[in-house]
DNA sequence: AGGCATTTGTCCGTATGTATG
DNA sequence: CCATACATACGGACAAATGCC
């Protein structure tokens, strides 16, 4: 059979509605290759056949992946997918947001969304090797690629040593650049930590997903050269939009 | 206020019921410090009104927490947190899996659940630098951490390589030594994909997790000093038990 | 054009699950 | 435990759009 694709059997009385199991199923499937070469989903009565519930049941989940713009119906012809890929969002000693997004052809843009100093949590003052409550610059922002928000970032920086990193991160739009103007040339990243989450009601609005939708949470630790950290971040991807890839680099490219 | 921890809202009409957010939310707020010194929660009518829902709401909640084995009622004393923190599994060059485990103190285990020789998928062959359709040994196991079921593999080997191999892995029961019995003493982890999912109905049966839960996956290649692929790997994590703490190491341990 | 099969869209009623008070 | 309101799921029937003969 053409679409076998789709094997993750659904379950009742599980908390979790039928409609949005499947919805979750299709959305898993689409990136294992589920549809045709134009994308044509399988008709309505054979997904229910498929799944095992009535057809209403997967019209349930059809229309709530159309209006997060996963799928497009179209009466008489069928059901279609939108948006196939994936980002793929390289982790490496060097990660930078903007520089990783345009390779792929992507306009990337980290938004800031607020900018605040407040005293240090035990676990920010932990990462940044300060005094908990030791003045810290917090900065919100949203990472955009291309159209649709990849990510959502909070990040921590030591006040003492940065005290222009406010004006220089609002000027330039980009941590590199401003780290550079407060005359640190050049970071590396020290630690990575990665967890996933259901999306909380700020994830859903902010990176705009559907409620239950899955998100990777990284914490991130920027240092100097010296190994001294200058940077503690927590960030928030929509999961279905990216694949975190992980370089070692233990052989350099040749 | 004592237990802020729980910060996720909760939303109607999501296709996800509120009990089930809730006990998602509590499940995740136990890795974050929720909880007294004891792993005691909060009374039932002050996590209702944290939430904002009925009392009868979150004893939904906890009772489906408590039948999966995450927490413990005590009539006239209050809920418990049975299992409590995440393990914490490195990803590095050198990563091992049994060996990671048990520098926390857990029984690690990597059981072997099937061991077949197949020709190459188009994704196995590139990973390994192999014609497709050439044969390569596939081993699925489950890891295992103490009691409780971490993360399922499905692993592929070049069978001209190391003919050996299934004999190799079913003698020793670990990776590295198979490797070593068939000639290579050192590999290191090349590239590794982390992405997150909604479990299908096998991890829930394998992983001992409940419908909705969350998956991370890694696509893992491991390769010789040479740089040659050595073994391809996927790995799905029950999300609630692992953090991946990515080892990019620029800087030596000190 | 007409006729027909396919596929999505809309309406009805009914039973069960979820959530509140 | 009870009563009430709403969301979910099912079954069936028919309308509307598309494409093909």
């Amino acid at each position: 059979m053409a679409s076998d694709i789709i094997r993750s059997d659904i379950g009742r009385r599980t908390g979790i509605a039928l409609w949005r199991q499947i919805a979750d199923a299709i959305r898993a499937g689409i990136s294992s290759g589920l549809g045709d070469e134009n994308g044509k989903l399988p008709p309505e009565t054979e997904l229910a056949e498929q799944f095992g519930v009535n057809r209403h049941t997967v019209r349930s989940a059809i229309s709530a992946l159309v209006s997060d713009g996963i799928l497009r119906a179209e009466q008489g012809r069928g059901t279609f997918i939108i948006r196939p890929e994936r980002l793929t969002y390289p982790i490496s000693k060097r990660t930078r947001f903007s520089a990783s997004l345009a390779e792929q052809g992507q306009k990337g843009e980290a938004r800031i969304m607020s900018s605040e100093i407040m005293p240090a949590s035990a676990e920010v003052a932990k990462a940044l090797a300060l005094e908990t409550e030791a003045p810290v610059l917090q900065i919100r922002s949203v990472g955009i690629g291309g159209e649709t928000p990849i990510s959502r970032t909070t990040a921590w920086f030591d006040c003492h040593r940065f005290p222009q990193m406010a004006d220089n991160l609002a000027r330039f739009g980009s941590v590199t650049k401003a780290f550079a103007a407060c005359g640190l040339d050049d970071y590396l990243r020290k630690s990575t930590m990665v967890e996933a989450y259901h999306a909380t009601l700020d994830d859903i609005e902010i990176l705009r997903l559907s409620p239950g939708s899955i998100v990777l949470v990284t914490l991130a630790t920027n240092a100097d050269l010296q190994g001294r950290p200058v940077q503690f971040s927590k960030t928030r991807f929509a999961a279905d939009r990216v694949s975190l890839q992980i370089e070692l680099d233990p052989f350099k490219q040749d």
